[in-house]
RNA sequence: GCGCUCGUAGCUCAGCUGGAUAGAGCACUGGGCUUCGAACCCAGGUGUCGGGGGUUCGAAUCCUCCCGGGCGCGCCA
């Protein structure tokens, strides 16, 4: 049940009948004098109306049907509509058994490109926002129905391929290949050297392009090893990780190649190529300096080779016209608006993307270090996020083991690793994806505040609790009937799952689940400290207090696993 | 030069389509475990929301100018 709909739909029913137009604008309420929702659309209303808002307020309120949902409506202030949501409603709404989520109707198809590393190096850093956050919104998205496609659009082309293969062929004899490419980012350091070092190497290795372009079986055949590596690696990280992708969801920017040249015959074809300085550009009229100078985006270089913007048109017209995607999201950072905006402009007029198709860039900001300079090993190198995560894992592995000596240390290890892995997804997802964000160790692993480990924490005591008490979950049908206040505000909260999600599915924005399973968990904390669940006063008390344990255990551990982080039992 | 973006408490960050006295966490101070896990809870206070001007019933949010940071701008991705 998403309650901001369902009062949103009520509310405009109120205003339509009122004459009034406008918007409800419910939004949670911003204090608990002002009840639970709040509705601030009737002032703008009435100021459209040129009505007083008070008068309008209180006809609203006269033909708002909520006789259902809440106690009390009241105006408030200038003309704020504050919405007490009933004890009935919030009970007939929490009931063990049903499903903490529905599905949104109708079902899209959503394109979810993500993650897309460049498979010359290793995967580090620069990957993990991408990644994580991607991946949330993707599941976001299936958990509400919709079906989505992933698209790891992993960067397997290009002129540094032959570098790197002509350094594989040079020194495979000494060590197979596999063992070569173990550390990938050195791999790649050292056939830079090579390459800069060596006339004669950087010569084979142009050469080398050239016969990959032309398809040599046999350098086909070396780049197809190589690609297959560097591949295994990233599914090693996604497995640490967590994260839902696989070898099924690569769509390499190579599988867009042979279409490369239709892309630009069409383009041709409707008119929309003009060269410059030998280059095939498409010029469009929002794409304009302020002198008029215009903007190109260049499709084909003067050498005849393609860009990143020829593969991302044919892989538009894939997703939309092949996979029939209605909505397409990009997950990339944020320097790459301009050539987002531009690339779905050129495919919006060359037709190929579907009328009705969205196209959305979701761009995130930098991972900075505590410096406020991009985040750096103290060498100065890009951070793996094999180093990350191991870290990560280690200092947990630390934290649990002094808290808790008394667990073996092959259960610290595991949950070393669900809390390790968890902080460094949460302290991303956490964040507003559209602005930078530092990477602070110390903070993220103090396991303090809005952190995963106090979510997880959270969760683990719920389960203890279950075990202490001796409870088996199934005995525990039925209702969740708040009576205390701390009840009340944790039933409350359990009730806006489903809104956080459908905005996450919407916007793109995880923090926002964050924030939201944070509030639960400070929520349930509170309800905890006030109100004795095994030793409850009445035995009805005490099963409905489980029954509030327990769906916040289930909500957590559902929302958790939207953000691809786990939950352990014990911690 | 043009464009995009950001500037909120000492630090890290929220603030949803403009809404009520701008909120959290960390840090700091004090309190709470013979009682369900103290990785917890409670209490305490801090803001020229970078600055000026404007729009209006109302602006951190929209417009404009200025200051400051980051990024982008024809053959890398």
């Amino acid at each position: 049940m998403n309650v901001r709909d369902l009062l949103n739909t009520r509310v405009q029913a109120a205003l339509d009948a009122c004459h009034a137009e406008g918007t409800a604008g419910i939004q949670t309420a911003g204090k608990p004098e002002f009840g639970d929702y709040q509705a601030n659309g009737v002032m703008a209303a009435a100021k459209r109306q040129k009505r007083n808002p008070m008068e309008l307020a209180a006809d609203v309120v006269g033909a708002l049907q909520l006789d259902d949902v809440a106690d009390s409506i009241d105006i408030a202030g200038p003309g704020f509509l504050n919405i007490r949501l009933s004890t009935n409603f919030i009970a007939d709404n929490l009931v063990l058994g049903t499903p903490l989520l529905e599905a949104q109707d109708p079902p899209q198809h959503t394109v979810v490109d993500y993650s897309s590393p460049n498979l010359a190096k290793e995967m580090h850093v620069g990957h993990l926002r991408s990644t994580v956050i991607g991946d949330a919104v993707a599941r976001a998205l299936e958990v509400l129905g919709h079906r989505v496609t992933r698209q790891n659009h992993v960067g397997d082309w290009g002129t540094q391929f032959g570098m790197l293969l002509e350094y594989l062929e040079e020194t495979d004899g000494a060590n197979s290949a596999s063992d070569e490419l173990k550390d990938l980012e050195e791999f790649y350091r050292r056939s830079r050297e090579r390459f800069t070092a060596d006339d004669a190497f950087a010569q084979r290795a142009r050469a080398k392009v050239v016969a990959l372009q032309r398809g040599d079986e046999n350098v086909l055949a070396q780049w197809r090893h190589f690609i297959d590596v560097s591949l295994s690696h990233c599914d090693e990280v996604y497995q640490h990780l967590g994260v839902t992708l696989s070898r099924a969801d690569v769509m390499a920017e190579s599988a867009y190649n042979e279409d490369l040249n239709n892309v630009i015959s069409s383009l041709a074809q409707q008119g929309l190529l003009t060269e410059s300085d030998g280059a095939q550009c498409v010029f469009l009229d929002q794409f304009k300096k302020k002198d008029g100078e215009p903007l190109p985006v260049i499709v084909q270089k003067s050498d005849g080779g393609y860009l990143y913007a020829t593969t991302d048109l044919a892989a538009i017209r894939y997703r939309t016209h092949k996979l029939g995607a209605s909505r397409v999201l990009y997950f990339t950072d944020t320097r790459q608006v301009l050539h987002f905006k531009q690339v779905f402009a050129v495919a919006r007029t060359a037709g190929f993307t579907t009328d009705d198709a969205s196209l959305e860039h979701m761009p995130f900001g930098a991972m900075l270090g505590t410096d406020g300079k991009p985040f750096k090993t103290r060498e100065g190198g890009v951070v793996h996020l094999t180093d990350l995560l191991n870290e990560a894992e280690q200092r947990a592995f630390e934290l649990v083991s002094e808290k808790n000596p008394t667990l073996t240390e092959t259960e610290r290890l595991e949950i070393a690793r669900v809390v390790g892995v968890g902080a460094v997804k949460y302290a991303d997802l956490s964040k507003n994806r559209g602005s930078d964000y530092v990477f602070d160790w110390d903070q993220m692993l103090a396991f303090e505040g809005n952190t995963a480990p106090y979510l997880q924490y959270a969760y683990a005591r719920i389960q203890s609790l279950f075990r202490r008490g001796d409870i088996s979950v199934q005995s525990l049908d039925g209702t969740l009937r708040p009576s205390e206040p701390a009840e009340r505000d944790l039933a409350i909260a359990l009730l806006r799952f489903q809104e956080n999600v459908e905005l996450v599915a919407r916007d793109g924005y995880p923090h926002v689940l964050c924030a939201y399973l944070y509030d639960l968990t400070t929520k349930f904390m509170r309800f905890y400290e006030q109100c004795p669940i095994l030793t409850a006063q009445s035995l009805s008390a005490r099963d409905n207090r489980l029954r509030f344990s327990h769906r916040t255990a289930e909500t957590l551990r559902a929302g958790l696993s939207l953000l691809g982080i786990e939950t352990v039992d014990r911690m």
